[in-house]
DNA sequence: GCAAGGTC
């Protein structure tokens, strides 16, 4: 029999599809990357009985970027990127081995059906699939048609059906745009970018950012926050005068009236209209009117909705927010969560929905009284032909889900309930009164019937005085009228909901970027969330925002994006050919990348008044090697040294404290050493400012502490302080932390395996011998008299930290223990192979690590 | 170290 092949975009989709076409009756296993599953089933195809084996990928199988060589920033030029440096595609994620997967399930497959979204994403990712799949499927150059391209509009059993009998073929246009806007996106954004960021950082000590970065999604996210700010910087408050007048309706009770001209902007002639009504006694009712209206119940749930009430009424970032739903989407509380949809599917079982939540502590009775009396039609929404909207799919409480999943599950729940619940009916009261020549309004609103707002509380309609019963030619007594005088206000900073309403109304992201979008903003330090998750733009973003519009405005528009949009729509359409457009995309914005260079000058005016330059800020700290005089050490992202007399940069580890260490200086350059540390429980090694920006071996590279280093002598290097081969990684070494006594440390180089051993030794020292059975460098430790765990109370020893069994009990593997084997193999299982430290000669790669190091080493590190 | 788009 022929076996088809199926690819869908992503796991979840590949199950339902299958359950679908298959009638249920499927066998499935999980596939070689452990993401991904394949459903098999048997069926027909092209009138033969033929295998199915659907299976999905995770999105993009590849992602572009540039050769190797041209992402070292100090050796590229910017202006490169825009034509010359050349893009290569790249597995997008390589843990998950996508091509390999994919052309282990579609090798020998004879047709393949591609069920990717249907999107351009999604054709282009169909075009992924091929070129991995077609090299090793049958019959590819045969000449039979074997791609299919299955198009549908939502997960329903008669759409799927139906695409299944109506198969047509992948469109390569809409693919092609994805790949111009992807080279596009990679260009410009990285040009921009690296430009910036080396300009900025070269000149000043406080931007508190390692990136100063640039995107056609990014820079008008941090416009629209930035425009609400000038907003506010440049609101005058204006004083305005209202008049307010106060009727009695019986003896106690009275009823305040607004002004139907509401304000007036001129003192004389709010005061005018007041001497016209206020010795009027009586106020007559000109006309009453009742009207009955509704407030309707939501729409079906969608990703950007459900992120605007995570943010305004649970207090949950986008980010966060998403992470949450995508947990409770994994363990099965709620269906897919990111979806543009708010129309449930014709057959969208509501009423097994509902029924699931009809015994929830908190909401039974509203659930069940829906059941008993029949559930409302939900109102009509958009189709987007994704997903269903966000559901419930299984009843679930708060001791179950706890914290914010339980709020989000809650709110969705709610929703999903409210959604097929009444509308809010109520009664909107009038009653127009004149007083004097002015008219006044009174209105008021009472609730008829509360429908959906019962289980939406928040949204009820606000309880009011009722209006007193009148009718035209009624008078009621002035109490009094006054003139109130008020000032106008400024609108506060934007809130995250109001920012991805903007996004989404502009077309900048999807709903599953968005959030991505924000979180950039804030993690570059442009925007700060202040409280009520309001979006308060910093010194750097207002600078940025301010210099783009000073230099080329275009650069923040929100319009940016979707003009590049409207190129690339013509590509999909088959309108416009794929290079034309995109070299015709490119040369724009390579002329405004030259423009904006040139030009810079009026960006960095607007810097210089918010930031310092390098040479005036951070604390004096170590020795410049060169000129002897301190270096300052910066503190702020991205932290470094500067030395102000050389006009020289050195950058540090991220991440870490800094200090002097002990004045110790590297033999090589005679730079002061600094300490790097990651923590008290964590690992910290010294480092030569220079040789970490300037390798000093042809073995070493960029970023390198001593504890990498290959000095052959030097005390603090590799050579000296190496203790063997880690245990966990491929090319680490253990280091002995010098610094660390008395809860002495050893730590990896490379990966984060840190052994605490000899807690309370006064010295530990690297000894020049080797141990016999495994060749690493053995240890010298010194214990005070008094404090010696050692066998007769002696205070020294010597002895290999892997194989002396004193040693044994002195030794406790930190992070890592989880992942090893426990004792396995006997004696004989340490070959005495490959464990000497880093003494390798340059050029050299470490010895390959023993078989069964692994297990040698369990036994001593549990 | 960079973009934006998929998704885990």
């Amino acid at each position: 029999m022929k076996t088809v092949l199926m690819v869908a975009e992503k796991p979840s989709l590949a199950q339902s599809i299958a359950k679908i076409l298959s009638r249920g009756n499927m066998s499935s296993h999980k596939g070689l990357n452990g993401a991904c599953s394949v459903h098999k089933y048997t069926g027909t195809f092209a009138g033969q009985p033929v295998h199915f084996k659907m299976t999905s990928v995770c999105g993009h199988v590849m992602t572009l970027d540039f050769l190797g060589k041209y992402n070292k920033w100090d050796k590229v030029d910017p202006a490169e990127l825009f034509s010359q440096a050349p893009t290569e595609k790249k597995e997008a994620n390589p843990k998950l081995n996508m091509v390999k997967f994919l052309q282990v399930e579609g090798k020998g497959c004879d047709y393949i059906v591609l069920w990717l979204d249907c999107d351009k994403e999604g054709e282009n990712i169909c075009f992924e699939v091929l070129d991995a799949v077609l090299p090793v499927m049958n019959n590819a150059h045969s000449g039979e048609k074997i791609v299919f391209r299955a198009r549908f509009s939502s997960i329903t059993d008669t759409d799927i059906c139906n695409a299944m009998t109506r198969l047509s073929e992948p469109d390569h246009n809409e693919a092609l745009s994805v790949d111009a806007r992807q080279e596009l996106d990679l260009r410009i954004g990285c040009a921009f970018t690296r430009f910036q960021t080396k300009y900025f950082q070269g000149k000043y000590g406080d931007l508190d950012s390692s990136l100063i970065s640039f995107g056609p999604c990014q820079t008008p996210t941090l416009g629209f926050c930035v425009e609400r700010h000038d907003k506010i910087q440049s609101f005058k408050p204006e004083t305005y005068w209202v008049l307010q007048a106060k009727v009695h309706t019986n003896k106690e009770e009275s009823l305040l009236l607004d002004w139907d001209r509401v304000r007036v902007f001129d003192r004389e002639i709010a005061q005018m209209f007041l001497n016209m009504t206020k010795l009027e006694k009586e106020a007559q009712v000109e006309a009453t009117s009742r009207k009955e209206k509704a407030k309707q119940r939501p729409l079906a749930l969608n990703t950007v909705e459900m992120l605007r009430v995570a943010s305004s009424a649970l207090g949950m970032g986008p980010q966060h927010a998403m992470q949450i739903a995508e947990r409770l989407y994994t363990q099965g509380y709620i269906s897919y969560p990111r979806t543009e949809t708010t129309h449930y599917p014709e057959n969208f079982d509501l009423k097994g929905s509902l029924r699931q939540q009809a015994n929830h502590p908190y909401w039974a009775d509203s659930v069940k009284q829906l059941l008993a009396e029949g559930i409302n039609r939900p109102r009509k929404g958009h189709d987007a032909g994704d997903h269903p909207p966000i559901t419930p799919m299984k009843s679930a409480t708060e001791a179950e889900l706890g914290g914010d999943a339980w709020r989000l599950y809650e709110y969705i729940t709610r929703h999903f309930i409210a959604t097929v619940s009444h509308d809010c009916k109520y009664l909107q009261s009038t009653i127009s009164f004149r007083i004097g020549p002015e008219h006044f309004t009174c209105s008021g609103k009472t609730v008829i019937s509360p429908g959906f707002t019962e289980i939406m509380p928040w949204q009820s309609v606000p309880l009011e005085e009722s209006l007193p019963t009148c009718q035209k030619g009624d008078t009621f007594a002035v109490g009094e009228v006054k003139m109130l005088e008020k000032q106008t206000s400024p609108p506060d900073y934007l809130t995250e909901a109001e920012l991805i309403t903007l996004m989404e109304k502009h077309g900048i992201g999807t709903d599953a970027s968005i959030p991505v979008h924000i979180n950039n903003i804030c993690q570059r330090n442009y925007v700060t969330v202040e409280s009520g998750r309001r979006l308060k733009p910093t010194n750097l973003g207002i600078v940025l925002v301010h210099g783009y519009y000073k230099i080329d405005a275009e650069l923040v528009l929100p319009t940016i994006r979707s003009a590049v949009e409207k190129q690339l729509n013509l590509i999909a359409q088959g309108k416009a050919d794929y290079h034309q457009v995109l070299g015709h995309t490119l040369d724009i914005f390579k002329r405004k990348f030259h423009y904006f260079v040139d030009s810079i000058a009026g960006m960095d005016e607007l810097m210089e008044v918010s930031f310092s330059p390098l040479a005036a800020t951070g604390k004096p700290l170590s020795r410049c090697g060169k000129c002897h005089r301190f270096m300052k050490y910066i503190q702020a992202k991205p932290s470094r040294l500067h030395c102000s007399h050389c006009d020289e940069t050195y950058t540090l580890p991220q991440n870490g404290t800094i200090k002097l260490y002990k004045e110790l200086r590297c033999p090589l350059d005679d730079f002061e050493l600094v300490l790097w540390s990651s923590g008290s429980r964590g690992k910290s090694y010294p480092l030569c400012p220079y040789c970490y920006n300037h390798p000093p071996f042809r073995d070493m590279k960029k970023g390198m502490g001593c504890n990498e280093c290959t000095h052959p002598t030097c005390q603090h290097s590799l050579s000296m302080l190496g203790i063997g081969q880690c245990v966990e990684c491929e090319n680490g070494v253990l280091v002995l932390d010098p610094t660390s006594g008395p809860k002495w440390k050893v730590a990896c180089n490379t990966c984060n395996v840190v052994a605490h051993c000899f807690e309370n030794a006064h010295r530990v020292r690297v000894s020049a011998d080797t141990c016999n059975t495994c060749e690493a460098a053995l240890l010298d430790v010194d214990f005070n008299k008094a404090k010696s765990p050692l066998p007769g109370n002696e205070t020294q020893h010597t002895g290999c930290i892997f194989c002396d069994p004193v040693f044994q009990e002195l030794v406790e593997l930190k992070h890592a223990a989880s992942c090893h084997p426990m004792h396995r193999g006997g004696p004989g299982r340490r070959q005495g192979r490959g464990r000497a430290r880093g003494r390798r000669p340059p050029g050299k790669p470490n010895s390959r690590r023993p078989k069964d190091k692994m297990s040698a080493l369990a036994a001593y590190f549990v």
